[in-house]
DNA sequence: ACCTATTCATAACG
DNA sequence: TCGTTATGAATAGGT
């Protein structure tokens, strides 16, 4: 019974934006799926749910390598939202990170959840918890390599920011001390050449400061 | 006319398909934009159509910054296929990328395509050239991964090492301009404390700073 | 989760 | 590529 045209802006009813999200969801990966089979694509439709969570279908053929999946699996966890503690995430500070597998000619396959945690350390080891590397399958051995690349290329990628974080601001500092001290440079001889000219008369500056700028001066921003 | 169920399998005309291509992925966007708007979530689908280019659709809310928006464009463009020689490509060595940014209460907006340039990436060109990664076997392909793995680590610690290089000279050069910060700073109240002095008694103090602190300490943080 | 009226998407044309 | 149209598909709102 859809009667007239649905406005297209946000349903501002939790509840029905919920179930709206679940069967627009639903229909989307399934066009989704239907365009890479139909017309031979690979495609990747990422989504983000309000409360945090990441969806992820990913229907990426095999000509693509490890690497450069690894690259797009960055970009995934990157924009999980980390600000938000969602309370349907069953461990705090972690975040479900869905992983929907659609390959062609196959059906979606559950291949999460994974856990995601800003402290590096602890998510190493809360991610191997549990788990007996030397007992797994293939499937699952590809699926940790890939959860365990994704995390370290995150810790890289946060490695390399903090270092140019780093470095811009070890710049501007830099900038700053070396006018600094141009400035007091100038002072210094501004003061001599008074005192020069002072003895040279025989004179004694009694107000310094009158004609040129104190030293202090340089901290009047 | 849409006679009969469409069959989910792919279309062999390769001139339907292109327009089966074409109409559904206006569809998909579509769906994806009502999607976004409609539920409030943040998404992205991305399109590797099959002659190589890319079609990316993102839909990235404000409180993602740019930096982060920037890294989705650095692994999508990652992702694009280098190998083929595309007819399209108008110009060589570029690569499309069609951008086409959503954002909500806003129509599609095409604002591509923008070329990127992989200049810098010639010595990762050589490397491919002549090797078609398509027709290598199994331990071809696993030599090749080796010697990739090689490249990246060597890479990887190169910038490393530049950046740990750079932070620490910029930091010795702080240090450099800090010291020398500070002996004009004490060099300018010898000064002004001398011609103090003088006035007062008739003497030049040697060296003023000894006991009482300069009134640029004030700015020693 | 299921139904169904209704709107939407699109395959097969021109 | 564009327009049209018959038809199947998706889904909003109700239960």
């Amino acid at each position: 019974m859809v009667r007239g045209k649905v406005q297209l802006q946000r349903i501002e009813d939790k509840s029905s934006r919920q179930v709206c999200f679940s069967k627009r969801k639903r229909g989307l990966l399934k066009k989704a799926k239907e365009l890479s089979v139909l017309c031979d694509v690979e495609m990747a439709v990422i989504i983000f749910s309000s409360t945090g969570k990441l969806f992820d279908l990913r229907n990426i053929l095999e000509r693509y390598d490890t690497h450069k999946t690894r690259s797009q699996e960055i970009a995934i966890c990157k924009n999980v939202d980390k600000t938000k503690n969602s309370r349907s995430s069953k461990l705090p500070g972690f975040h479900f990170v869905y992983l929907l597998e659609i390959r062609q000619n196959h059906h979606a396959e559950y291949m999460g959840p994974s856990y995601v945690d800003d402290n590096p350390l602890q998510m190493v080891q809360r991610y191997f918890e549990g788990k007996n590397i030397e007992q797994l399958n293939i499937n699952q051995l590809v699926q940790v390599e890939r959860e365990l690349d994704s995390i370290l290329v995150y810790t890289r990628e946060r490695k390399t920011e903090a270092m140019m974080k780093s470095v811009t601001a070890l710049h501007q500092k830099e900038q700053d001390l070396a006018n600094e001290n141009h400035l007091m440079e100038r002072e210094i001889s501004a003061i001599i050449n008074n005192g020069n000219l002072a003895s040279q008369h025989g004179l004694v500056a009694e107000d310094p400061d009158c004609a040129h700028p104190s030293p202090l001066d340089l901290f009047h921003f």
